[in-house]
DNA sequence: AAGGCTACCAACCGCCGGGCC
DNA sequence: GGGCCCGGCGGTTGGTAGCCT
């Protein structure tokens, strides 16, 4: 059963030929497509206006970028279907020259299996409980190796390449090229956060190097929180704790890092009350992002902050003091 | 070489919302 | 207010090319 204005008139389907483009592109280059229900009769197609609008607008707008995406172009849809969900229309809107066809496509056949890959639910990406991570192991070939949870501040990574890495559902910021934003204590350190905590929270160079293949750059630290008993939120701890700062600081010795800051103090209050949503379970991003103007820059603050969503479980250790 | 499998992508389907009468 | 038409959107399907066994 077709469309409503597809039962008007005998129409074809499927692929469509070189002369039948060619009729639509002359008739759209003459008149414009006006009403796009009359551009099959005007056009002189046996098909209808709806399968038209999508032929014009997926693949022969003069507009259209042809090739594959950029890593550039990957990441945003990455960075924007983390806030957006499956909003492909929307998503499109940041990529000129690309549909949402197109989009949805790339994402459905490339970035939701590299997301798998890397232990992220492509839904939410978040990363994938261990049982989810193991169910996903049986259709991934190359996810990473089983890792058990330690403390929330032990890894931020994900790693398909370190075996000595413990993953855990922790703040991952991806970067272009994937790289990867992650902190970890190397398996010979102490593993329990709090007995390293009366160590010099300032590492040295020694102890923060990148990590891992060229698809995955992790980041390592030694070092751990320096104020755990007093800590505000995931959010301020970003501020207050000289390790993260500095690692964030070596982005600056990789290419072209998309992070560019993290949020300004004022907007740990808000960041704070969202990590407290999370911690009730809820990850609602969505609300304050509606609208058609949607800024990356905001994204990008955003995801700063997202960086310490994750699964609460493993938080579970921490005295929060709100 | 042939059959099976997988990935990719163009196109379709069905639903929804807005505008018009 | 209700029905109809239309455009837009997200989900899904089906064809095809390439790879593997």
């Amino acid at each position: 059963m077709g469309h409503r204005c597809c039962t008007k008139q005998k129409v074809k389907r499927g692929l469509w030929s070189p002369e039948e483009d060619d009729k639509l592109i002359k008739h759209i280059t003459e008149h414009g497509h006006g009403s796009w229900s009359s551009v099959p009769k005007l056009a002189g197609l046996q098909r209808c206006g709806k399968s038209c609008r999508l032929r014009w607008i997926n693949y022969l707008r003069p507009d259209l970028k042809k090739g594959s995406f950029t890593a550039e172009e990957e990441q945003i849809i990455i960075d924007v279907h983390r806030i957006l969900g499956n909003r492909w229309a929307q998503i499109a809107k940041h990529l000129p020259g690309r549909t949402d066809n197109e989009v949805k496509n790339f994402w459905n056949s490339c970035i939701k299996k590299k997301l798998l890959s890397q232990g992220l639910d492509p839904k939410t990406h978040n990363l994938l409980s261990l049982r989810q991570r193991a169910s996903n192991k049986t259709a991934c070939k190359h996810s990473s190796s089983s890792q058990s949870q330690q403390s929330a501040f032990t890894v931020f990574n994900i790693s398909s390449q370190a075996n000595d890495t413990v993953m855990m559902n922790a703040p991952v910021v991806a970067f272009p090229n994937d790289q990867t934003m992650a902190m970890q204590i190397p398996s010979s350190e102490p593993q329990n956060p709090n007995a390293s905590y009366a160590q010099s929270p300032i590492p040295n160079e020694s102890t923060i190097y990148p990590y891992g293949s060229s698809l995955d750059t992790t980041f390592v630290s030694s070092s751990t929180p320096s104020s755990v008993h007093q800590l505000p939120g995931l959010g301020n701890m970003l501020y207050e704790n000289p390790c993260i700062w500095d690692a964030t600081a070596i982005f600056e010795t990789f290419e072209e890092p998309r992070v560019e800051g993290l949020q300004p103090p004022q907007q740990q209050e808000q960041d704070k009350e969202k990590i407290c949503e999370t911690a009730e379970g809820k990850i609602d991003m969505d609300a304050s992002l509606e609208s058609d103007s949607f800024d990356l820059g905001l994204l990008e603050s955003t995801l700063m902050s997202a960086a310490m969503y994750r699964d609460l479980s493993s938080m579970d250790d921490f005295g929060w003091n709100f």
